[in-house]
DNA sequence: CGAATGATCGGCT
DNA sequence: GCCGATCATTCGA
């Protein structure tokens, strides 16, 4: 078990990150509860030419400033008016790249999960979207800026031996960002091949 | 200051 | 499968 540092995070390629978060574990402690999932579906947003980024043509604003952090940062974002939306910023200072978590497969304190969701089975509902998933680990915006690299940081993630290979990884269109015309084409979905906890192929 | 806009989920049919 | 909830952030007046 190994917690990912800075050099996973700042590495320029962030569709690469992308596919190499898949298979990592996503761990938090809040309150001295440890919860961790591992993540099966990711999707790559890179700052500059990619218009369904949020910090799109280096748009800065008090909401995007994280983005423009060094890799290792985690930018907590409120969709819909309810869904808290977890990215991990990446790239070296100023390059205002991103990978949104889209899923994850229960690991550790499944319990502590289902009443967080308030569920009582488990489902695929528990992890599998972006907006669940960050409510199962209780993640919330107020964790935007948290560094994921520092050693009493709540949120962080883990390399656990597991590798994912290339032919394992199924990459697919983003959804939802229908707006951002051209690049909504882009293939920068990825996810694991055969992963139940993975939200629905399109 | 007010209106428009989403990187979605879950319940109901 | 479809439809409605719900609010921070942004931008224009």
């Amino acid at each position: 078990m190994q917690k990912l540092t800075a050099s996973f995070y700042t590495r320029e390629d962030v569709v690469q990150i992308a596919k190499d978060l898949l298979g990592k574990y996503l761990v938090t402690r809040f309150d001295g509860q440890i919860t961790a999932g591992k993540i099966v579906e990711t999707e790559a947003y890179r700052g500059p030419d990619d218009k369904a980024c949020h910090a799109w043509m280096n748009r800065r604003t008090n909401r995007t400033e994280i983005m423009f952090a060094e890799g290792g940062h985690a930018y907590v974002y409120l969709c819909y008016g309810i869904h808290h939306l977890f990215n991990i910023v990446s790239g070296k200072k100023d390059m205002a790249h991103a990978i949104l978590i889209r899923a994850v497969e229960p690991v550790e304190n499944v319990e502590l999960m289902l009443k967080r969701r308030n569920l009582t089975k488990i489902t695929p509902r528990l992890t599998a979207g972006p907006g669940s998933l960050t409510q199962a680990l209780g993640i919330r915006t107020e964790h935007t800026g948290q560094s994921l690299v520092a050693d009493d940081s709540p949120i962080w993630l883990e390399d656990r031996g597991e590798e994912v290979l290339e032919e394992n990884i199924i990459a697919s269109p983003r959804v939802g960002i229908g707006y951002a015309e051209e690049c909504a084409l882009w293939d920068w979905r990825f996810r694991m091949r055969g992963a139940k906890w993975a939200s629905p192929a399109k």
